[in-house]
DNA sequence: CTGTATCCCCGATGATACTG
DNA sequence: CAGTATCATCGGGGATACAG
């Protein structure tokens, strides 16, 4: 029985504790879970990427191929799918031979990129903080001794 | 050489590519980029969980290890040796015996609950959207045949 | 061009037992 | 209590070949 706390956390961050109190106490599926949901998303390798290149606009699929650094083209037909799948991208098909397809944010895909970049701001900001932190433990483990 | 696409984004997300460029044009290495350094952390299985519960105040390893669902011992020492590696957990050993730690947010570690809440916000906001998408997705596969 | 099918490797994570 | 050590597993993701 996980995070019995009850919820006396700080300001902002007190509701994302009382979140995952909330799906947990009324014993959802875990798989279930929003958080865990969309952070697997963003966790993966490829769609924070590709939900970025997509937001310069519609975009076919050998030029996401390109765009998106060196990514199979079995990942990006994987991601893409999921993506499309959970309403964040849309795929038009054009009936030409050879085939073309373009991909493109829906609403939700430009809606959910907002707090991504909040996110990618923050590591933007502190990511010297960061390497200062590691350097400075890193260096302290063999000087401590 | 991937992602060369100049950058005509709308507004909020413009900035967001154009940092992604920024690293990858200047040659730098992936392993440095900000953006993966973070979202690796967010995206694994109990970093944002295990801050969430820090978000409470100082708590102590035991109590972190039954808070956090189901967490092993290994991987939440293995996680909370790396969020202080990163300067965003202080971890304090009191000299009892038996030993006492508790672990806590630096500064660091509670800016970035910031931009973390907003994106749990956004998961918490548009889950019935991302169900509803799965379902017209999945039921669409079968009918549309 | 836009995928799909296979094989394979490796790192992330769980389980368990041991230690200071 | 707070870890560490070791083994086993599982799935993500790369490489490659094939297909419509």
């Amino acid at each position: 029985m996980p995070r019995e706390h009850g919820g006396n956390r700080p300001d902002a961050t007190r509701q994302v504790g009382e979140r995952f109190d909330a799906w947990q106490e009324e014993g959802l599926d875990p798989a279930n879970c929003p958080v865990r949901d969309v952070l697997d998303r963003v966790g993966d390798k490829w769609s924070v990427l590709i939900l970025t290149a997509l937001a310069a606009g519609p975009t076919r699929f050998s030029a996401l191929n390109r765009e998106v650094g060196d990514i199979s083209k079995r990942m990006l037909t994987q991601t893409l799918r999921t993506l499309q799948r959970d309403g964040l991208v849309e795929r038009t098909v054009y009936p030409t031979t050879p085939p073309t397809v373009d991909y493109r944010l829906t609403a939700l895909g430009h809606s959910v990129l907002e707090p991504l970049s909040a996110l990618i701001a923050w590591a933007e900001a502190r990511h010297d903080d960061i390497r200062a932190a590691r350097a400075a433990f890193d260096g302290g483990e063999d000087v401590a001794a």
